[in-house]
DNA sequence: GACCAGGCACATC
DNA sequence: GATGTGCATGGT
């Protein structure tokens, strides 16, 4: 039988899944950083890993740094759909994609003065509300990037999390969004830095066991 | 060639 | 509110 994950073991199932894995080095990476993209290429990365594989993403993103637009708000928006739909098409729905990247530039432009740090001095809840109200930002995409982005301690649900904490019994496999963040956020206490990590530990075991095997042989959680 | 990946919006019932 | 569908590439 699995082990049945309580609220009260998530902390524990956390160090075990650090004890294995190490630091994910998930956003922000200095290697964002030091190509001065930061923020607006976690946000970038944000919308286009959405249903696509991370190393996609990549080569999209490496596009896009070819043409400088990951830089700066105003050259993201300059560039117009169609090239930008082009550099984005490794990712997938590319189409897709870049209406949605537009929609955030549009949207940061006329609330914002296409000012990122305008936009980061709201408080979370107001800062969550506003992400969620643009056209191709969900949860999931909108709490990215409050979490990798703009640091708030808020805790990411993304399939993996759904697939293994139902599988444990944490919650049922057709809990919503906002229950299963609260299993995690009510457990956990509120640090950005915890909250990085230990998202990305759950895609990293989820890669590494939930789709290689099936009767989760070596699963660190399994009992 | 089938299946999957760090989702979301929209139509329909 | 639940369910189904379109969007698309690249790796296994």
């Amino acid at each position: 039988m699995r082990k049945k994950i309580f609220s009260k073991d998530v902390m524990e199932v956390y160090r075990r899944l650090f004890e294995r894995f190490g630091p994910q080095g998930w956003w922000p990476c200095e290697r964002a950083g030091a190509r001065g993209g930061g923020r607006l290429e976690i946000i970038i990365g944000a919308i286009l890993t959405q249903n696509t594989a991370w190393n996609n993403v990549e080569k999209a993103i490496a596009n896009l740094r070819g043409s400088g637009v990951v830089s700066s708000v105003r050259a993201l928006g300059a560039i117009g759909s169609k090239e930008l739909s082009r550099l984005i098409r490794p990712s997938g729905y590319y189409n897709v994609k870049a209406g949605r990247l537009k929609n955030f530039i549009c949207f940061l432009k006329r609330k914002y003065g296409s000012s990122l740090d305008r936009l980061s001095r709201l408080k979370t809840d107001m800062l969550r509300d506003e992400l969620l109200s643009i056209n191709g930002i969900g949860p999931e995409t909108c709490d990215s990037i409050l979490l990798y982005a703009f640091k708030r301690p808020v805790f990411v649900v993304d399939a993996y999390t759904r697939r293994i904490f139902s599988r444990h019994g944490s919650f049922s496999k057709d809990a919503s969004y906002d229950d299963m963040q609260r299993f995690f956020m009510r457990a956990i206490p509120a640090s950005s830095k915890l909250y990085n990590e230990y998202h990305a530990l759950i895609v990293r075991l989820g890669k590494e066991f939930c789709r290689t095997n099936p009767d989760c042989d070596g699963c660190p959680l399994w009992r």
